[in-house]
DNA sequence: ATAGCTGCAAATGCTTTGCAAGGCC
DNA sequence: GGCCTTGCAAAGCATTTGCAGCTAT
Protein backbone atom coordinates (compact mmCIF):
# COMPACT_ATOMS: atom_id res chain seq x y z
CA UNK A 1 0.00 0.00 0.00
CA UNK A 2 1.49 3.12 -1.52
CA UNK A 3 0.94 6.73 -0.58
CA UNK A 4 3.23 9.16 1.56
CA UNK A 5 4.96 7.87 4.16
CA UNK A 6 3.65 10.01 7.26
CA UNK A 7 0.41 8.88 6.35
CA UNK A 8 0.54 5.41 7.64
CA UNK A 9 -2.50 4.28 9.44
CA UNK A 10 -4.49 7.24 8.67
CA UNK A 11 -7.97 6.57 6.45
CA UNK A 12 -8.01 7.54 2.98
CA UNK A 13 -10.09 10.74 3.51
CA UNK A 14 -7.17 11.85 6.24
CA UNK A 15 -4.76 10.96 4.04
CA UNK A 16 -6.09 12.98 0.90
CA UNK A 17 -6.32 15.80 3.76
CA UNK A 18 -2.77 15.66 4.72
CA UNK A 19 -2.01 16.29 0.87
CA UNK A 20 -3.63 19.45 1.08
CA UNK A 21 -6.80 17.69 -1.04
CA UNK A 22 -10.34 17.94 -0.14
CA UNK A 23 -11.76 14.47 0.27
CA UNK A 24 -14.34 14.97 -1.57
CA UNK A 25 -16.71 11.52 -3.05
CA UNK A 26 -15.00 11.02 -6.26
CA UNK A 27 -11.08 11.65 -5.28
CA UNK A 28 -11.71 8.79 -2.07
CA UNK A 29 -13.24 6.60 -4.37
CA UNK A 30 -9.87 6.53 -6.76
CA UNK A 31 -8.00 7.09 -4.12
CA UNK A 32 -8.92 3.28 -2.78
CA UNK A 33 -9.01 1.95 -5.88
CA UNK A 34 -5.48 3.16 -6.86
CA UNK A 35 -3.84 2.82 -3.30
CA UNK A 36 -5.80 0.43 -1.41
CA UNK A 37 -3.66 -3.32 -2.60
CA UNK A 38 -0.70 -3.74 -4.29
CA UNK A 39 0.99 -0.62 -6.36
CA UNK A 40 0.32 -0.80 -9.71
CA UNK A 41 0.53 0.44 -13.07
CA UNK A 42 -2.44 2.13 -14.35
CA UNK A 43 -3.69 4.72 -17.48
CA UNK A 44 -6.40 7.38 -17.17
CA UNK A 45 -8.47 4.38 -18.87
CA UNK A 46 -8.05 1.71 -17.06
CA UNK A 47 -9.04 3.88 -14.22
CA UNK A 48 -12.01 5.12 -15.65
CA UNK A 49 -12.76 1.74 -16.27
CA UNK A 50 -12.38 0.37 -12.80
CA UNK A 51 -13.94 3.11 -11.13
CA UNK A 52 -17.22 2.14 -13.62
CA UNK A 53 -17.06 -1.23 -12.52
CA UNK A 54 -16.56 -1.16 -8.71
CA UNK A 55 -19.39 1.98 -8.91
CA UNK A 56 -17.44 5.00 -8.39
CA UNK A 57 -19.33 7.76 -10.38
CA UNK A 58 -16.94 9.84 -11.99
CA UNK A 59 -16.07 10.95 -15.40
CA UNK A 60 -12.92 11.01 -17.38
CA UNK A 61 -12.33 14.73 -16.94
CA UNK A 62 -12.34 14.20 -13.19
CA UNK A 63 -10.69 10.72 -13.64
CA UNK A 64 -8.08 13.10 -15.74
CA UNK A 65 -8.04 15.74 -13.41
CA UNK A 66 -7.67 13.71 -9.99
CA UNK A 67 -4.59 12.11 -11.55
CA UNK A 68 -3.17 14.71 -12.11
CA UNK A 69 -4.12 16.49 -8.82
CA UNK A 70 -2.15 12.99 -7.22
CA UNK A 71 0.77 13.69 -8.70
CA UNK A 72 1.42 17.48 -8.22
CA UNK A 73 0.41 15.72 -4.43
CA UNK A 74 3.56 14.08 -4.59
CA UNK A 75 1.20 10.66 -4.09
CA UNK A 76 1.13 8.86 -7.49
CA UNK A 77 4.35 9.14 -10.55
CA UNK A 78 3.65 9.65 -13.73
CA UNK A 79 6.06 7.49 -16.32
CA UNK A 80 6.59 8.44 -19.89
CA UNK A 81 6.65 5.19 -21.87
CA UNK A 82 4.93 5.86 -25.13
CA UNK A 83 4.39 8.71 -26.95
CA UNK A 84 0.80 10.23 -26.77
CA UNK A 85 -0.44 7.86 -23.76
CA UNK A 86 0.47 8.54 -19.84
CA UNK A 87 0.90 6.08 -17.30
CA UNK A 88 0.43 6.21 -13.73
CA UNK A 89 2.53 4.18 -11.05
CA UNK A 90 0.99 4.24 -7.57
CA UNK A 91 4.19 3.44 -6.38
CA UNK A 92 6.44 6.85 -5.70
CA UNK A 93 9.58 4.95 -4.06
CA UNK A 94 12.66 5.28 -6.26
CA UNK A 95 12.59 2.50 -8.66
CA UNK A 96 12.82 1.93 -12.66
CA UNK A 97 10.64 0.21 -15.28
CA UNK A 98 10.10 -3.01 -18.01
CA UNK A 99 7.91 -1.90 -20.88
CA UNK A 100 6.63 -4.30 -22.99
CA UNK A 101 6.90 -3.48 -25.86
CA UNK A 102 4.07 -5.98 -27.44
CA UNK A 103 1.33 -5.45 -25.06
CA UNK A 104 2.09 -2.44 -23.80
CA UNK A 105 2.27 -3.30 -20.52
CA UNK A 106 4.48 -1.42 -17.19
CA UNK A 107 6.20 -3.55 -14.86
CA UNK A 108 8.49 -2.39 -12.44
CA UNK A 109 12.32 -3.18 -12.45
CA UNK A 110 14.13 -5.77 -9.74
CA UNK A 111 15.68 -3.16 -7.45
CA UNK A 112 18.88 -2.50 -7.77
CA UNK A 113 18.94 -3.86 -11.42
CA UNK A 114 20.19 -0.53 -12.05
CA UNK A 115 22.82 1.87 -10.76
CA UNK A 116 23.27 5.13 -11.28
CA UNK A 117 27.18 5.69 -11.57
CA UNK A 118 28.68 9.29 -11.40
CA UNK A 119 26.02 11.65 -11.64
CA UNK A 120 27.10 14.75 -13.11
CA UNK A 121 26.12 17.89 -11.08
CA UNK A 122 23.25 20.18 -12.78
CA UNK A 123 24.14 23.28 -14.09
CA UNK A 124 23.79 26.33 -12.10
CA UNK A 125 19.94 27.09 -10.32
CA UNK A 126 19.10 23.49 -11.43
CA UNK A 127 19.17 20.27 -9.65
CA UNK A 128 18.36 16.79 -10.81
CA UNK A 129 14.25 16.44 -9.93
CA UNK A 130 14.09 12.82 -11.07
CA UNK A 131 15.97 9.76 -13.10
CA UNK A 132 13.38 7.78 -15.24
CA UNK A 133 14.77 4.83 -16.14
CA UNK A 134 12.72 2.69 -18.84
CA UNK A 135 14.02 -0.52 -20.28
CA UNK A 136 12.21 -1.44 -23.05
CA UNK A 137 11.02 -5.18 -24.05
CA UNK A 138 10.52 -6.27 -27.48
CA UNK A 139 9.27 -9.33 -28.75
CA UNK A 140 12.21 -11.56 -29.33
CA UNK A 141 12.45 -11.48 -33.21
CA UNK A 142 12.05 -14.96 -34.93
CA UNK A 143 14.71 -15.13 -37.64
CA UNK B 1 27.94 13.18 -38.51
CA UNK B 2 25.48 10.19 -37.27
CA UNK B 3 24.24 7.90 -39.35
CA UNK B 4 24.75 3.96 -39.52
CA UNK B 5 28.45 3.27 -39.33
CA UNK B 6 28.19 1.07 -42.42
CA UNK B 7 27.73 3.75 -44.57
CA UNK B 8 30.22 6.38 -44.23
CA UNK B 9 31.34 8.00 -46.92
CA UNK B 10 28.45 7.29 -49.17
CA UNK B 11 26.31 10.27 -50.16
CA UNK B 12 23.05 11.57 -48.10
CA UNK B 13 21.37 10.19 -51.25
CA UNK B 14 23.15 6.71 -51.64
CA UNK B 15 23.15 6.29 -47.45
CA UNK B 16 18.67 7.12 -47.44
CA UNK B 17 19.37 4.37 -50.28
CA UNK B 18 21.15 1.75 -47.74
CA UNK B 19 18.45 1.87 -45.35
CA UNK B 20 15.71 1.15 -47.59
CA UNK B 21 14.64 4.34 -48.29
CA UNK B 22 13.55 6.23 -51.97
CA UNK B 23 16.03 9.87 -51.98
CA UNK B 24 13.31 12.22 -52.48
CA UNK B 25 13.56 16.03 -52.88
CA UNK B 26 12.15 16.08 -48.99
CA UNK B 27 14.06 13.59 -47.78
CA UNK B 28 17.63 14.23 -48.59
CA UNK B 29 17.09 17.66 -47.86
CA UNK B 30 15.70 16.41 -44.21
CA UNK B 31 18.05 13.97 -43.79
CA UNK B 32 21.19 17.23 -44.37
CA UNK B 33 19.29 18.71 -42.43
CA UNK B 34 19.35 16.44 -39.38
CA UNK B 35 22.34 14.82 -40.08
CA UNK B 36 25.01 16.74 -41.56
CA UNK B 37 27.06 19.04 -38.59
CA UNK B 38 26.99 17.79 -34.62
CA UNK B 39 24.47 15.26 -33.54
CA UNK B 40 21.44 17.49 -32.13
CA UNK B 41 17.95 16.61 -30.55
CA UNK B 42 14.29 18.03 -32.03
CA UNK B 43 10.60 17.92 -32.48
CA UNK B 44 9.04 17.85 -35.68
CA UNK B 45 7.90 21.58 -35.10
CA UNK B 46 11.67 22.36 -34.88
CA UNK B 47 12.75 20.68 -38.32
CA UNK B 48 9.84 22.19 -39.73
CA UNK B 49 10.80 25.45 -39.21
CA UNK B 50 14.62 24.61 -39.79
CA UNK B 51 13.39 23.07 -43.66
CA UNK B 52 11.48 26.62 -43.82
CA UNK B 53 14.38 28.24 -43.08
CA UNK B 54 16.73 26.44 -44.83
CA UNK B 55 14.52 26.30 -48.46
CA UNK B 56 13.86 22.80 -48.28
CA UNK B 57 9.98 22.43 -49.10
CA UNK B 58 7.87 19.97 -46.84
CA UNK B 59 5.06 19.93 -45.71
CA UNK B 60 4.40 18.97 -41.89
CA UNK B 61 2.38 15.76 -42.42
CA UNK B 62 5.42 14.55 -44.32
CA UNK B 63 8.24 16.19 -41.81
CA UNK B 64 6.11 13.63 -39.14
CA UNK B 65 6.27 10.94 -41.81
CA UNK B 66 9.45 10.89 -42.71
CA UNK B 67 10.75 11.03 -38.98
CA UNK B 68 8.98 8.33 -38.45
CA UNK B 69 10.71 6.19 -40.84
CA UNK B 70 14.27 7.78 -40.24
CA UNK B 71 12.99 6.10 -37.08
CA UNK B 72 12.15 2.61 -38.25
CA UNK B 73 15.33 2.65 -40.51
CA UNK B 74 17.61 3.06 -37.01
CA UNK B 75 18.87 6.25 -38.58
CA UNK B 76 17.10 8.70 -35.89
CA UNK B 77 15.95 7.81 -32.04
CA UNK B 78 12.79 8.92 -30.40
CA UNK B 79 13.21 9.95 -27.17
CA UNK B 80 10.15 10.54 -24.94
CA UNK B 81 11.12 13.21 -22.42
CA UNK B 82 7.54 14.88 -22.13
CA UNK B 83 3.78 13.70 -22.12
CA UNK B 84 2.46 14.96 -25.67
CA UNK B 85 5.50 15.64 -27.88
CA UNK B 86 8.19 13.58 -29.47
CA UNK B 87 11.96 14.26 -28.87
CA UNK B 88 14.08 13.01 -31.99
CA UNK B 89 18.00 12.58 -31.25
CA UNK B 90 19.96 12.56 -34.23
CA UNK B 91 22.34 10.36 -32.15
CA UNK B 92 21.41 6.37 -32.11
CA UNK B 93 24.62 5.08 -30.05
CA UNK B 94 24.27 4.31 -26.85
CA UNK B 95 23.58 7.22 -24.47
CA UNK B 96 21.13 8.71 -21.87
CA UNK B 97 19.73 12.38 -21.72
CA UNK B 98 19.37 15.58 -19.47
CA UNK B 99 15.94 16.79 -19.63
CA UNK B 100 15.50 20.18 -19.02
CA UNK B 101 11.84 20.97 -17.34
CA UNK B 102 12.53 25.01 -17.30
CA UNK B 103 12.57 25.18 -20.72
CA UNK B 104 11.66 21.81 -22.27
CA UNK B 105 15.60 21.25 -23.39
CA UNK B 106 17.22 18.18 -24.04
CA UNK B 107 20.47 17.36 -23.67
CA UNK B 108 23.02 14.27 -23.71
CA UNK B 109 24.59 12.80 -20.89
CA UNK B 110 27.80 12.74 -20.47
CA UNK B 111 29.11 9.40 -21.23
CA UNK B 112 29.87 6.85 -18.18
CA UNK B 113 27.62 8.89 -15.96
CA UNK B 114 25.10 6.09 -15.75
CA UNK B 115 26.01 2.66 -15.38
CA UNK B 116 23.43 -0.61 -15.38
CA UNK B 117 24.16 -3.36 -12.98
CA UNK B 118 22.75 -6.71 -13.07
CA UNK B 119 19.78 -6.73 -15.55
CA UNK B 120 17.28 -9.37 -14.93
CA UNK B 121 16.42 -11.54 -17.57
CA UNK B 122 13.97 -11.13 -20.12
CA UNK B 123 10.78 -12.84 -20.11
CA UNK B 124 10.29 -16.15 -22.40
CA UNK B 125 10.52 -14.72 -25.79
CA UNK B 126 11.28 -11.41 -25.12
CA UNK B 127 14.64 -9.02 -25.53
CA UNK B 128 16.05 -6.42 -23.40
CA UNK B 129 15.36 -3.95 -26.87
CA UNK B 130 16.76 -0.19 -25.90
CA UNK B 131 17.42 1.28 -22.23
CA UNK B 132 16.03 4.72 -21.82
CA UNK B 133 17.55 7.30 -19.05
CA UNK B 134 16.26 10.49 -18.91
CA UNK B 135 17.78 12.55 -15.98
CA UNK B 136 14.95 15.26 -14.85
CA UNK B 137 16.78 18.96 -14.20
CA UNK B 138 14.49 20.88 -12.03
CA UNK B 139 14.69 24.63 -11.38
CA UNK B 140 16.69 24.36 -8.22
CA UNK B 141 13.99 27.04 -6.34
CA UNK B 142 12.60 26.36 -3.02
CA UNK B 143 11.52 22.98 -2.28
C1' DA C 1 -22.59 30.45 2.98
C1' DT C 2 -18.85 29.90 0.05
C1' DA C 3 -14.88 28.30 -1.89
C1' DG C 4 -13.91 24.38 -4.06
C1' DC C 5 -15.43 20.22 -7.00
C1' DT C 6 -17.63 17.68 -10.76
C1' DG C 7 -19.48 16.70 -15.27
C1' DC C 8 -20.49 17.50 -19.79
C1' DA C 9 -19.04 18.89 -24.02
C1' DA C 10 -16.29 21.68 -26.64
C1' DA C 11 -11.54 22.87 -27.36
C1' DT C 12 -6.58 21.84 -27.79
C1' DG C 13 -2.29 20.07 -29.40
C1' DC C 14 0.33 16.63 -31.45
C1' DT C 15 0.30 13.16 -34.80
C1' DT C 16 -1.71 10.26 -38.46
C1' DT C 17 -4.34 9.38 -42.62
C1' DG C 18 -7.12 9.64 -47.15
C1' DC C 19 -6.65 10.68 -51.54
C1' DA C 20 -5.34 13.30 -55.77
C1' DA C 21 -1.31 15.21 -57.96
C1' DG C 22 3.56 14.82 -58.64
C1' DG C 23 8.34 12.68 -58.73
C1' DC C 24 11.79 8.74 -58.97
C1' DC C 25 13.53 4.51 -61.24
C1' DG D 1 4.75 3.92 -67.11
C1' DG D 2 4.25 2.16 -62.64
C1' DC D 3 4.71 2.78 -58.09
C1' DC D 4 6.22 5.24 -54.25
C1' DT D 5 5.82 10.15 -52.16
C1' DT D 6 4.00 14.39 -51.12
C1' DG D 7 0.71 17.74 -49.56
C1' DC D 8 -3.34 19.45 -47.97
C1' DA D 9 -6.99 19.07 -45.09
C1' DA D 10 -9.60 16.29 -42.38
C1' DA D 11 -9.55 12.76 -38.93
C1' DG D 12 -7.78 10.78 -34.54
C1' DC D 13 -6.36 10.49 -29.80
C1' DA D 14 -5.26 11.63 -25.34
C1' DT D 15 -5.72 15.30 -22.41
C1' DT D 16 -7.38 19.94 -20.87
C1' DT D 17 -10.69 23.54 -20.11
C1' DG D 18 -15.08 26.57 -19.63
C1' DC D 19 -18.90 26.91 -17.11
C1' DA D 20 -23.27 25.77 -14.68
C1' DG D 21 -24.66 23.05 -10.94
C1' DC D 22 -23.34 20.45 -6.78
C1' DT D 23 -20.78 19.57 -2.27
C1' DA D 24 -17.75 19.62 1.65
C1' DT D 25 -16.70 22.45 5.58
Amino acid sequence: MPFTSDTVGLSTEERLRVVGLRPTRQRIGLARLLFDGPSRHVTAEDVFAEAAAAGVPVSLATIYNTLRQFVDAGILREVLAEPGRAYFDTDVSDHHHFFHVRDGRLEDAPVGSVQIAALPEAPEGARIGRIDVIIRLEPASDD
